[in-house]
DNA sequence: AGCACGCCGACT
DNA sequence: GTCGGCGTGCTC
């Protein structure tokens, strides 16, 4: 017997399946998707079996596998497709692919050395009567009792009764002691759950789904702030449950959502295993085999959630599906909702995309009737969308007030006089962002990445947010020797102005400063909802979904920080940050009010969002998407060249694109090379090529050419970004 | 990648 | 003589 196996090489010149015979006595135990210990070049490695043959076609030399890994496969049949889609779609190797969609502990490397985890039992070893007749004290017949009555106890509470008694009793074999398999993470208490009733719009969405169960349906569920979207997938799952189907949920980063989580433990109490960011490899090792084994109906994870080897999918949620973090930033480049998409086909299941501010992409393909829409418009209890004001800025700063406004502190203060609380976005970290001399216009910048350094007041230096590279800052500008003064301001420098403003309140601070610790951001979260606090102020990461009943006023800061941002997606993130924002305002029985200030009053953007319309900020960007030829009407790729000799990657870069114009349909629009927005980074240079395209039959097969014309050039770097969400 | 082989300079 | 520097080539 001859099986191929794929080993994990880091060079993609590997990146092909060895094969192997297999002797006599391992034959039977052979699977494909289990792992197996191979020689290779003077070597032992560990690699995938893919496939197993009788006969080989090629007369090369094999060896034998020295042993099999795994008892249990690790990749199985839908697994090694998911694989497959990666590699064929994004132009990654497979062993990347498969490396990302598994846990550490099932990656085929020999480094890695995280063990499932035991706990010790006692067990009786002779029969209860015998036993109790041995002991010599209370205490003993106390354990001995216990070990009757639930059958086995674990060493460690025994050992809290007497562990001199546990000894004795081991010694003397009336008990033996016993390995149990067990996981490392234990559902924390589990809340009071109602299930709610459903409003009419609900009702009707709810319907649309179940009747497409059995089919491969997309649902683009778009519904306003606080419009109960949850509670939707909620009584969908339980549906696909009662037909004895599994559910996967992808929300954007699962530790940002606890509340979420909370819901549906409480709904769904055990049946529910969550993957995300915060778990240790251990801990993600457990919850894997935990559903690899059926012993789960409900999966909620972040983007990596989308490969859990649940058997018999019913159906696919994507919560706030136009949040970037479901494209993965490194190798693979993935997309989980491609993925999502591919593997709802593979199964013939729906798939439900949920989001209060659609991407345009998916809301354009629902207006071509490619996706279902379902709409709520209502938000649920009949409360109402919070009432937003816009304050213009520059007739504050007139006034000398550069980050509060006249308005914001009244509201504040009017609001916290009514025991109602209040957070504030900032759209920014750091106590003073960037540096600039206002005599010569100087900047410090990194002399490794071409990008502008960041000032951290409490070691009061300066310090590079791509490589780290740090200096102390001076008093005075290093070009003209005048005083330097700081341009920009961050949540630390408005939490010390709204202590001086406010002393009597009480002031929570959110950024990722504040939450770098494991669970700091629930505690955060949890500190601000017991109300012992008026003021949440901190980065965009205070927009996501939380209730917070008594919250009534949300301030913007400086909304225009992300507008400014160069990028054709700006305006889009833009709303949709606002808009969650702004939803934080007002849930049960107060309106909400939300005041924006900003510099531009007149921009189209930030007067959707002071109407909550997201229809008018539709028709405005896909009009201008479509002057300019972007998404969604055209698609994107962004091909990245780099080394470390300036010549030879600038001479490299116009090859491909001279080779790209040459090879792809006329149609398909070549941009650049032009220096990337991260040019240099650790003194590697970068070119950037752009391809703009609607249908290019000829666009894979050059792209991959191109991928293998790099993979033997060691001096250059290829980077292939399919449809990127930053460019 | 990572390990062997091989060809060159420095040194007990 | 030989120890070890790292450039090159190969891996079922």
């Amino acid at each position: 017997m001859y099986i191929d196996v794929l080993l994990e090489l880091k060079n993609k010149q590997m990146d092909q399946t060895y094969t192997y015979s297999v002797p006599k006595n391992l034959q039977k135990e052979i699977e494909i998707g289990k792992r197996v210990k191979v020689p290779f070049n003077h070597r032992e490695l560990e690699g995938f079996i893919l496939d197993k043959k009788e006969t080989l076609q090629e007369d090369f030399e094999v060896l034998e596998i020295l042993s099999i890994v795994d008892q249990e496969i690790v990749l199985n049949e839908e697994l090694i497709k998911m694989g497959k889609f990666i590699k064929e779609t994004y132009l990654c190797s497979l062993s990347s692919a498969y490396a990302t969609m598994l846990p550490k502990a099932l990656k085929a490397s020999l480094k890695t050395n995280i063990q499932k985890k035991y706990q010790s039992n006692l067990i009786l070893a002779i029969p209860y009567q015998s036993a109790i007749e041995l002991c010599k004290n209370n205490l003993q017949k106390e354990i001995i009792d216990l070990i009757y009555e639930n059958e086995k106890l674990s060493k460690k509470e025994a050992n809290l009764i007497s562990s001199s008694s546990v000894k004795t009793l081991l010694n003397k074999k009336i008990i033996k002691e016993e390995q149990e398999e067990v996981y490392r993470l234990q559902s924390t208490g589990i809340l009071e759950d109602e299930k709610k009733f459903l409003n009419e719009e609900q009702q009707k969405a709810k319907d649309t789904i179940l009747k497409s169960l059995n089919k491969n349906e997309q649902f683009l569920l778009y519904g306003v702030t606080g419009s109960g979207k949850t509670e939707v997938y909620m009584q969908v799952i339980d549906e696909v449950i009662k037909k004895k189907k599994t559910a996967i949920v992808l929300v954007p980063e699962i530790s940002l959502t606890p509340q979420f989580v909370a819901n549906f433990k409480a709904r769904f109490e055990e049946r529910v295993a969550v993957l995300h960011s915060g778990l240790s490899d251990g801990e993600r090792y457990d919850e894997w085999r935990k559903i690899a084994r059926n012993e789960v109906d409900i999966v909620i994870g972040a983007r990596s959630a989308i490969f859990a080897p649940l058997k018999n999918l019913g159906i696919i949620i994507v919560d706030e599906e136009h949040s970037e973090t479901y494209k993965q930033e490194n190798t693979p480049r993935y997309n989980a909702i491609d993925v999502a998409e591919y593997r709802a086909k593979l199964n013939q299941i729906p798939i439900v995309l949920g989001s209060a501010t659609p991407s345009l992409e998916r809301m354009a393909k629902s207006t071509k009737n490619l996706y279902t829409r379902l709409e709520l418009k209502k938000r649920v209890n009949h409360a109402l969308l919070p009432i937003v004001t816009m304050v213009d800025m520059a007739s504050e700063a007139k006034k000398g007030n550069f980050i509060l406004s006249e308005r914001l502190k009244l509201e504040i203060e009017s609001a916290v006089s009514r025991k109602e609380q209040v957070i504030l976005l900032l759209n920014r970290r750091g106590y003073s962002t960037t540096i600039t001399c206002s005599n010569c216009g100087f900047t410090y910048k990194c002399p490794n990445c071409d990008i502008t350094l960041t000032y951290h007041k409490t070691k009061n230096n300066l310090r590079c947010h791509y490589c780290g590279y740090t200096i102390l800052k001076k008093d005075k500008c290093p070009k003209c020797h005048e005083e330097l003064n700081f341009y920009g301001y961050g949540t630390e420098k408005l939490e010390s102005l709204i202590k001086e403003e406010f002393p009597d309140l009480k002031v929570l601070r959110m950024d990722a400063d504040t939450t770098r610790k494991k669970n700091s951001y629930e505690t955060i979260i949890n500190k601000f909802k017991n109300q012992d606090y008026d003021i949440l102020l901190g980065t965009q990461m205070i927009s996501k979904g939380h209730d917070f009943p008594r919250v009534s006023l949300v301030g913007i800061i400086n909304a225009d920080a992300s507008l400014n941002i160069p990028d054709f997606r700006s305006g889009e993130r833009t709303f949709s940050l606002l808009c969650q924002a702004s939803g934080r305002a007002g849930r049960k029985d107060t309106i909400g009010n939300v005041i924006m200030q900003t510099y531009n009053p007149n921009n189209f953007i930030l007067k959707c969002v002071e109407e909550q319309n997201y229809e008018k900020f539709y028709n405005y960007e896909m009009q201008i998407r479509k002057k300019l030829k972007y998404p969604p009407f055209y698609y994107l790729i962004s091909l990245k060249v780099a080394s470390k000799d300036y010549d030879l990657c600038s001479k490299e870069a116009s090859k491909v694109c001279t080779y790209l114009k040459q090879n792809l349909s006329e149609e398909t629009i070549v941009l650049g090379p032009t220096t990337a927005s991260v040019f240099k980074m650790n003194n590697v240079y970068r070119f950037g090529i752009i391809l703009k395209y609607r249908f290019d039959d000829k666009l894979m097969p050059t792209l991959k050419e191109l991928d293998k014309m790099f993979i033997f050039n060691n001096k250059v770097n290829l980077e292939i970004d399919i449809h990127p969400t930053k460019i």
